[in-house]
DNA sequence: GTCTATAGTTGGATAGAC
DNA sequence: GTCTATCCAACTATAGAC
């Protein structure tokens, strides 16, 4: 087998005991178990742990950026809270689906934060959620015609944090409730700092022809 | 030694190295080294790892809630905006000053999520924070005048999340001051679920006997 | 009752077989 | 180039010495 592919088959055998079992108990052994390899190929495919770990956290980092943009479609011709409660209910969907990947990026950006060589991990996860974020606010204010009065940036900094407590309390808690009204309250803050759409014509009735 | 006084040295002993080299680093050998006591004696004071790693967790969140509501004073007559800006002013010169304790909260936290005879260790922290944030919008309040126009527990719970959400990025990012800028722009947001407080008479000149 | 010495397990890494 | 068999270090836990 291709060393790419192993790479890749190894990746995703950790993916599944780390999201499953958390950072601790994510050994080499028992990676090498979950991919049905013998011991010694990962180290043959991976200097060593952490690189693994590297290889690991790049990986879940895109894929849940990847699936929390991925349903992001806001429909055009509503105001901003409506919009913005649109889009966090889709991220809000994909994260509820996933408590271990969830609960696992906490234990990678510690785990990384520990660890001198792993230092740039944890700055690509944030580097990456930040865009994201600003990406799902300017979607937001672009799809209801407003514009944002503070940087987007520094808003989509906000969101992302306080998106980040409510999920650690929501795995801790498990009130999925709770947390969704958290982050609608948290829309309606963000649309404070908007200024609304100018007044538009009624949209033209579509010809049928 | 008395054994109450043993178990308190080795959970300093815990403490000092887990918020130093991490959660992971933190094994019994290390504990009992840091302590200068043989390997065993940690054994002979403690069931086994998790009592002393729940032990150590009690202690470290009665610890950082202390500290974070000690300095807890703020001055009557003003408004509420600048009462929470003061309150979490004061929480954030506490944070600042123990990077290592914050991450270890963390650690704390997901390990206990991933450990089915820590799980109330994780709610215990969440409960006894829940209910120091409570008590610092009851202060902030009390202190302006004002009265909070939304659950207190539920504003209380917000912001636990996003300060939450703010520090766990400025371990990563060490940009203390966007921290700051952020925590401000939230007491904002805060004191727009607040009613201002009534016009007062201005206070009586108080005599000098 | 307090602590030392030791047993037994698990993990990361590698030398060398195929 | 790919994988197996083996090594050694570090850890938790305990039996039993003082």
């Amino acid at each position: 087998m291709a060393i790419e592919d192993r790479r890749s088959q190894l990746i995703d055998a950790a993916l599944e005991v780390a999201s499953q079992h958390g950072i601790a108990a994510t050994t080499v052994r028992r990676v090498a178990e979950q991919a049905g390899v013998a011991l010694g190929v990962v180290h043959y495919c991976f200097e060593d742990k952490d690189e693994l770990f590297a290889a690991l956290a790049t990986r879940i980092v895109d894929s849940l950026v990847l699936a929390g943009t991925a349903g992001l479609h806001v429909d055009d011709s509503v105001d901003l809270v409506t919009a913005l409660r649109a889009a966090i209910a889709g991220l809000w969907e994909s994260i509820q689906a996933t408590p271990g990947e969830q609960l696992l990026t906490y234990e990678i950006t510690t785990h990384a934060l520990r660890n001198e060589s792993l230092r740039t991990v944890a700055e690509h996860q944030y580097a990456v959620s930040q865009a994201a974020s600003e990406a799902l606010l300017s979607l937001a204010a672009t799809a209801s015609g407003a514009t944002w009065t503070r940087p987007v940036g520094e808003l989509a900094a906000e969101a992302l944090a306080f998106v980040d407590g409510v999920t650690l309390r929501w795995l801790v808690d498990g009130d999925g409730a709770a947390a969704r009204a958290r982050l609608d309250a948290f829309s309606a803050y963000l649309a404070s700092s908007a200024k609304p759409a100018r007044r538009r014509r009624r949209p033209a009735i579509p010809s049928t022809r």
